[in-house]
RNA sequence: GCCGGGGUGGCGGAAUGGCAGACGCAGCGGACUUAAACUCCGCGGCCGCAAGGCAUGAGGGUUCGAAUCCCUCCCCCGGCACCA
């Protein structure tokens, strides 16, 4: 029975074992309590590296805990499989998408069963199986007939290497997030959701325990921002339509010396005089072949060209030019801006550039505001030459300003959110369909929910043409118009993946349902996700779609609450051996099955998460490997060894034992329920190393020492649970461990008998004494100053005042 | 520039107002062994013979007492960034 320790005998063993008897299936039908624990699911790109590891190794300990707890836990694996390194390894290589992700999957799964996760394997959706994308398909039709899905020819993110346009989202720092190729821009027609008609709902965190840097990212990315639309008159005859800026400081309106316009502004056209329509179109023109970061770049200076037009402030009836910039952004409120240089940094640049007047309008105790300014003042003291609203204080001055305009009708109060629409059209053969029909009688049609799914045609050819190759399969795209069976022609886009991603918690609830995405019941058992990790890159992303998706379906009343996941916790990044980002390039890349072929998974587990706290990530250094493997030996061979004589029931030892057992199980139960694996691990070990000593000494109560092995045993499930099922099954338990309730512990079993007190003299430690539990202050005080080394300290003279904290410390301060 | 996270032994880290360095790696010494591996025991911040002093990125402050709270600054990582 004693033999050793040998991972690849009994990891295989119980994963089996543990399949047959779909030990981890999370029924329907159950009394117990529901937990829904998710974890963000994998792209197949083939191989489930280290970073995989990290987050699902620590990921399947809460659920493990939250099983033991007596939840009915479901927790579920799937594959988001849509996407461009499919179709990618098509161009390059000339597989079949399809046959590509089919043999990914399978490797990936493989090696996902190899980790002995506690997945619900019965309920995995792979999101790029007809049964899956005609769901997503469907919910792209419900948020059409609700007006949220809607077609614009905009200026579009595209990405010349993937030969695709991108969200805003998906571009960072003007590059692709994907491929790193420089973004253009391009004006197509695509389809949009209406993502902003959330934004101020979605400002909103309440009921949600995510991190505050998520939270804080989204704040960013919506970007609300309170402020006026103010509308100046065109000094251009046969021009009407006013230029409608919109503007956070209205009380600088008085300043407001020039005006600007994006180069893409539609007044642009109607107001450029004769004499200026040369140089303002050279301008529009070399604009608009700049790339995102050339035009983004703040440390550029600034451009631009006058209009030869003027607008007239309302305010104050001046008469101001009219200049194009690059500045300013075509996409951002409405795509103008009044200047004034006085209060503004950017028009103060613009201004001295261009020699343009600089008014102030507040007073400033900084400077002598009569004076030429050096920079804009953004903060001021009072409205100066501002007509009748001289003296007013900044506090007052908005509020005071917008009143006027609204009642004069050139003005009103306005929210602006920097958050843009989600673009979700793709010019990719790898993505759902989206389900519309183009009809030149009936323009543009939905596909009706009968018809569902859009399959995506197999055997394509691609060709580096920019043109999905969806566009050139003539029976796929030519099709019957659904209102009178006319010629008509699919749309040949395909969907973001991000929208396959926004709604899978909810298929998993019912994740074979032929009927509907889901059945309303099931959604209510099961939903909204309890607990939800994954990595802090998705902030803006998926996690922002997700909530959006969720409001949404809220809206069409098929899930209840207004929020999908109520916690969120973020895993760090892994890094390489040098502390560096793991990747080829750099060699520093730990290879997961490697790591499992030599130590087992449960030692890789462990490693993983004892390296550090799970939220910061860090470096990963596999020599660290051996300090866990040598504890689950000591696990081991406490749990199995038959013990030497243990009948002294009182001994001290029993009592030292008994306390590390309650005092383990109070630490552990509150490491694992914050996620402090790594303090956990620390813990166990403390535990084993006590055990291994009471067992030495030989003198401790049997049931001492069981309830000390088997608690060891039960907090260790989660991190290592097959060594774990292994020992209990030695150890003759009731099988499974991972079906056992967690350990209680016991208060007054964890405390100790005596206190160490901290004797220190001026705040330096100098001494330490024990005293009893129930000791009084005048008991501890008359220890201490019994102290021989205190008495020296102390040298005769009177303390000027002592601290004590009861059974920790005593301060005498002279 | 703005926002967030961080800076502690040779290394990963622990301690969130009360003994700085838990736990582990690496290192050193010892036991066992013919020897090695394994295992076990012990030692490991710096200066100092010692008493003691000095140490948590730097400097200042609050407090009987600060890695922890406050102020000023430096460095590293991540996000956002001409958003009117």
């Amino acid at each position: 029975m004693a033999d050793r320790y040998d991972p690849r005998v009994i990891e295989p063993k119980w994963q089996a074992r543990w399949e047959a008897d779909r030990l981890y299936r999370a029924p329907d039908d159950d009394p117990r309590p529901k937990w829904y624990e998710l974890a963000m699911f994998p792209y197949p790109s083939g191989d489930l590296h280290t970073g995989h590891w990290y987050h699902y190794a620590g990921a399947d300990v809460h659920p493990r805990y939250m099983r033991m707890r007596g939840y009915n836990v479901l927790y579920p694996m799937g594959f988001d499989s849509f996407g461009l390194p499919a179709e990618n390894a098509a161009i390059q290589r000339g597989v079949d998408p399809a046959a590509w992700t089919r043999a990914n999957i399978a490797n990936m799964r493989r090696q996902l069963r190899m980790m002995g996760s506690s997945f619900d394997w019965e309920r995995e959706v792979v999101t790029s199986d007809p049964d899956y994308y005609r769901w997503t398909q469907w919910f792209f039709l419900q948020l059409h007939k609700r007006g949220l899905a809607y077609r614009a020819e905009a200026a579009a993110n595209w990405c010349p290497g993937c030969q695709t346009v991108l969200a805003n989202e998906q571009v960072v720092n003007g590059r692709c997030e994907r491929s790193d190729d420089v973004v253009q821009r391009r004006f197509l027609t695509q389809w949009f959701f209406k993502i902003t008609a959330y934004a101020e709902e979605l400002l909103r965190y309440e009921g949600i325990e995510w991190p505050e840097r998520i939270r804080l990212a989204q704040t960013n990315w919506i970007g609300r921002s309170e402020g006026a639309l103010l509308d100046f008159k065109v000094d251009v005859p046969g021009v009407t339509e006013p230029l409608r800026v919109f503007t956070t400081r209205p009380d600088t309106v008085f300043g407001a010396t020039f005006m600007v316009l994006a180069p893409e502004h539609p007044l642009v056209e109607q107001v450029t005089t004769a004499k200026q329509r040369g140089p303002v179109a050279a301008y529009v023109d070399e604009t608009s072949r700049e790339s995102e970061i050339e035009r983004m770049s703040t440390e550029k200076e600034k451009t631009g060209v006058f209009t030869g037009a003027y607008a007239i402030n309302p305010f104050n009836g001046a008469r101001i030019p009219i200049w194009i910039a690059d500045y300013v952004l075509v996409t951002y409120a409405t795509g103008a801006v009044m200047a004034v240089p006085a209060h503004d940094q950017r028009d103060f640049e613009f201004a001295t550039k261009f020699g343009l007047r600089i008014v102030p309008v507040f007073d400033s105790e900084e400077f002598d505001v009569t004076k030429p300014l050096e920079r804009a003042l953004p903060h001021g003291g009072r409205m100066i030459n501002s007509g009748s609203f001289d003296g007013t204080p900044e506090a007052e001055a908005v509020a005071k300003v917008i009143a006027f305009a609204e009642q004069r009708g050139y003005g009103k109060a306005t929210v602006n959110y920097r958050l843009r629409d989600w673009l979700i059209s793709r010019q990719r053969y790898w993505g759902a369909p989206i389900p519309m029909i183009h009809c030149d009688v009936h323009g543009i049609v939905a596909v009706p929910e009968a018809d569902l799914p859009v399959l995506l045609p197999e055997n394509v050819t691609f060709e580096p043409t920019g043109q999905s190759p969806l566009t050139q399969i003539p029976e796929w795209v030519n099709v019957a118009c659904p209102v009178d069976g006319g010629p008509a022609r699919r749309e040949t886009d395909t969907m973001d993946t991000f929208m396959c991603s926004s709604w899978y918690q909810m298929r998993y609830v019912d994740p074979h349902n032929p009927e509907r995405p889901f059945s309303t019941e099931l959604a209510r058992k099961w939903l909204p996700v309890d607990q939800y990790t994954g990595g802090a890159d998705h902030a803006v992303m998926h996690l922002l779609y997700t909530r959006f998706f969720w409001k949404a379906a809220r809206d069409m009343g098929i899930v209840e609450g207004d929020e999908p996941m109520l916690r969120l916790f973020n895993q760090g990044t892994l890094l390489g051996p040098d502390g560096q980002k793991m990747s080829k390039s750099r060699g520093n890349v730990v290879a997961p099955d490697e790591q499992v072929r030599e130590w087992g998974s449960d030692a890789f587990r462990c490693q993983l998460m004892f390296v550090g706290p799970w939220d910061q990530g860090g470096p990963y250094n596999p020599t660290g490997m051996s300090g866990i493997v040598r504890w689950l030996n000591r696990m081991w061979s406490v749990a199995t060894e038959p013990a030497r004589p243990l009948e002294d029931q009182a001994s001290e030892g029993t009592r030292d034992l008994r306390r590390s057992t309650h005092r383990t199980i109070r630490a552990v139960t509150s490491d694992i329920e914050s996620f402090r694996f790594n303090t956990l691990i620390s813990r166990l070990m403390e535990h084993t190393t006590t055990l291994q000593r009471a067992r030495e000494r030989g003198a401790v109560d049997r049931s001492a020492w069981n309830e000390a092995v088997d608690s060891l045993l039960l907090m260790a499930a989660p991190l290592a649970p097959h060594i774990a099922e292994e020992l209990w099954e030695r150890r003759g338990g009731v099988y499974s461990i991972h079906l056992q309730r967690w350990p209680d512990f016991e208060a007054e079993l964890a405390e100790e008998e005596q206190h160490e007190v901290v004797v220190q003299v001026n705040g330096k430690v100098r001494d330490h004494v024990i005293v009893g539990l129930g000791a009084t202050e005048a008991e501890v005080r008359a220890a201490v100053m019994a102290s021989v080394r205190v008495q020296e300290w102390v040298a005769g003279r009177t303390p000027r005042r002592v601290v004590y904290v009861p059974g920790k410390l005593f301060n005498i301060v002279l």
